[in-house]
DNA sequence: TTTAATTCATACAAAATACTCCTAAATCCG
DNA sequence: CGGATTTAGGAGTATTTTGTATGAATTAAA
């Protein structure tokens, strides 16, 4: 079971490890993120490349250089990241993988999906990243496998 | 998101439509089967070979052979079925996908995760096969996409 | 202005997953 | 028995996902 994809994983990871160091000057460097939370670089980069691209992070290049946060990590909810990284479609597909189905003509167990997924949205939607952060600065968690 | 891998789908759907047609000798003609369901025939194949392997499903070869239930269908429960297809460890890995960690060293989201999977689980249990083959018989539910 | 650091872009390689094909073994029927 | 039918098993192919390598573009600093 992969509810969320490699780089999914990896992304949300590299957020989280941002959002819980914010005292620094806003950017960070890849290359330490990728060495700290053991993700290859160059995969990194480009999920957090996506990640600017849509609009959640900003980046700049050169000598002290890096992505920081474009909104404040209070405004950005875990739904918003993992639609990002996910696709859009993330919390309206089905969980089992059916295409073209719905309400309409639902499969037998679209009754649970349908209560778990909504669950699962309503968590997301109403958690910003910048309470996962705290959680984890407060309680010294960890981030790598 | 795919919580079910292709296989774990197709097996699934496959079961349940052989649970809504019960009526019959007891034993389902793969073939018919991967017609009505759109799914290949040599990969369903391989699918339910699986499920006789792990005891869920009794095969007979030749003319007019297939594959049945081994159990009754109100004994296997969902839960069960996706263990078999998508490994023992379904419910207790983590969605997120990272290993090694758990109760104890928690990541930052352990505990939504904790809720959602808990959730899943427990429907899982108490559904069986059963349960979901007579709603969709009832309900003339399609399996197919 | 040159050099170094860093992200961006793209192409390539490896691994995992999904799917196909072919032959063997079991069973039935004439 | 002999041929037809159907699952079993394994090997092979295609597609997607994950990971690697390389070079260009941008910025800072010497
Ligand atoms: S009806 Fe079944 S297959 Fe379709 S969206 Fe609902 S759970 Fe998924
Ligand atoms: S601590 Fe985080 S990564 Fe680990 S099992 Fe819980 S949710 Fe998954």
């Amino acid at each position: 079971m992969r509810v969320i994809s490699k780089s999914g994983e990896y992304g949300l990871r590299a957020l989280l490890h941002m959002a819980s160091n914010q005292d620094n000057k806003g950017f960070f460097n890849i290359r330490e993120m990728s060495e700290g939370l053991d993700i290859s670089f160059h995969f990194l980069t480009k999920i957090l490349q996506v990640l600017t691209q849509k609009g959640i992070l900003q980046s700049y290049k050169g000598p002290n250089g890096g992505v920081g946060f474009l909104k404040k990590t209070e405004e950005i909810t875990l739904a918003d990241l993992v639609r990002a990284l996910e696709g859009d479609d993330f919390f309206d597909k089905c969980l089992l993988g059916l295409p073209g189905c719905g309400d309409r003509q639902p499969c037998p167990m679209h009754a649970y999906w349908m209560g778990i997924r909504n669950n699962l949205k309503s968590e997301f939607e109403t958690t910003s990243l910048a309470d996962l952060g705290e959680n984890t600065r407060l309680q010294h968690l960890r981030l790598i496998p």
